[in-house]
DNA sequence: GTCTATACACCGATAGAC
DNA sequence: GTCTATCGGTGTATAGAC
């Protein structure tokens, strides 16, 4: 087995990601990876010993990614804010879109992805309890509301843009700029 | 060509919903559905001029089916509290994940998964004007962007239950339970 | 309409040389 | 560590008999 975190290690999962994103999981085979990275389809095997392991390790070295800009967002100046940026600009739709539907066929992968929404959910409610604290008219919706309601809308908007649907969008971005901006205020 | 709505076509689309839900669209093969719906492989091509067609066919017979159902919803006592229950109710949320990711792969499937969207979130954005113009008190957000906000929810909530997720889950359901009692009061 | 049979490509995974 | 070579299996799609 080669070494974790190696070159190769690194180049197979960035393969991976980009065949994910651009060409869906049809087409996620330890072949093309190899023929993306210019190497032969054998050495895939002596760095993962499954298909079913890289694309766990994929995702888990993107939601480590993640999880270490919300950590960076929670402490600066805005956080509310800038977590939200993140949320809105997450990846690529369809590579989430890849995950979300590989995730209840791959028992591993599912476990990582529950681990990620439960973490950057706490994380989120954690910055928004902090926000709403500071404030001295106490919040209609709970801090855990909030960040699935952001959550949830962040990935539609993302979805939706992706496949050129716009209907209720501007509203949607006006009425999260007006809770920022409350927010900070 | 296999006549279409006959009864080997219906049965054809009926395996591929099953089999895409259950087992994912690693699966989704003529040779699989043949099996399940107990035919052989080639009658497969006769209805269905490749995979592909077969598979937008599929997603098309259901969104027919999902937009009768609004429809009903909408000429019905209750129209949004009904429209809501279709929306949470609506169809498993791993299907739903196969044909979101299939339809950044396969074109035909990406327009009719458009087209659903638009055509339904037009019939959400009616109910909720009609509901909003008998209220005294004129409501902040306006109906497309309640109408994008709900599908949004909805959907998050049915994918994170089928994980085990449900941080917030009864805080958003709570708030949504308000707002429906609200505009029917 | 439904079938048998098959062409041809690609898949995951492994054996074993260097 | 990286390679060549290969096994057994499965995929889409088609030819053509009945």
């Amino acid at each position: 087995m080669g070494p974790l975190g190696s070159p190769n290690w690194h180049a197979m999962l960035d393969g991976a990601e980009r065949i994910l994103r651009d060409e869906g999981s049809a087409a996620l085979t330890s072949r093309r990876i190899a023929e993306v990275i210019g190497v032969k389809q054998r050495l895939v095997y002596y760095y993962f010993q499954t298909m079913d392991d890289l694309i766990v390790e994929t995702f888990r070295r993107l939601s480590v990614r993640e999880m270490e800009r919300l950590r960076a967002a929670a402490g600066s100046k805005r956080p509310i804010r800038e977590m939200w940026n993140i949320c809105i600009h997450t990846g690529d739709a369809p590579l989430i879109s890849e995950f979300t539907a590989l995730a209840n066929r791959i028992p591993g992968l599912r476990k990582e992805v529950v681990r990620f929404i439960e973490e950057s959910r706490a994380m989120q409610v954690g910055a928004l309890s902090a926000a709403i604290k500071r404030k001295s008219k106490p919040n209609k919706i709970p801090p855990v509301g909030l960040a699935l309601l952001a959550t949830s809308v962040a990935l539609s908007l993302s979805r939706e843009e992706e496949l050129g649907v716009n209907a209720g969008h501007k509203e949607i971005v006006a009425l999260i700029g007006e809770f920022l901006s409350l927010m900070e205020a």
